[in-house]
DNA sequence: GCGATATACATCGTATCACGAGGTATAACC
DNA sequence: GGTTATACCTCGTGATACGATGTATATCGC
């Protein structure tokens, strides 16, 4: 896919994928993998993003010795979800205007 | 709508726009705007690339005394816009999946 | 005639971002 | 005991959109 179009929808695509139930980095990798494929350098960085903008927390755990830093959903990230939902919208009326020029 | 979205979008929207119809920067933007605004900075960046890309072909004209490059698309540029579909059925896949979780 | 607006181009600097390369450390498996 | 899996992190680079800014002519209203 476009490196451009891929950024879209990468921060929405990683909130989707924990939304639903606390999850962890190398976790969001492997269950995004079939949908999106993204490197670690990648994923941490939109982790921390993320994070930043308080659209993630975040929970350390130890789990069999090794660290495991747990992400969770706050509102503002379920929101951001809900805005793409929005932002799609539009995104169908683009998609519309270049078919109708083909 | 987001920016990241935005940006997949941008290239492949200027060359609908001009694929049927050679046309010139001001026009391109005046016939975009009900779909995507996008500053004159903003396109005559785009148009660069493209051009460099080789995906448009630029025709200086004088009209009314101003200068007017007409941009026209090639067949690199039309295949641009034909693998954006196929792109657009990845795309969709992915919106699926966040919607899936929703 | 003159100011405002429309037409039409261009460049520079900045901020954001994905990603490869590279690093650390433990557990599990053969 | 070596390889693979798990799990984290950082740095540098290249690509990009966009605001700000600049130049120049034509047209329209008054």
């Amino acid at each position: 896919m476009d490196a451009q179009l891929r950024r879209g929808l990468l921060d929405v695509c990683v909130l989707a994928a924990i939304k639903n139930e606390d999850s962890y980095g190398y976790k969001i990798i492997k269950d995004l993998k079939p949908v999106l494929e993204l490197s670690e350098s990648t994923l941490y960085t939109i982790l921390k993003r993320l994070e930043e903008a308080k659209m993630l927390e975040v929970r350390s755990t130890e789990f069999d010795g090794r660290l495991r830093k747990y992400y969770h959903v706050t509102p503002s990230g379920v929101k951001r979800i809900g805005d793409f939902k929005e932002e799609w919208k539009e995104l169908m009326g683009v998609y519309s205007f270049i078919m109708e020029e083909n």
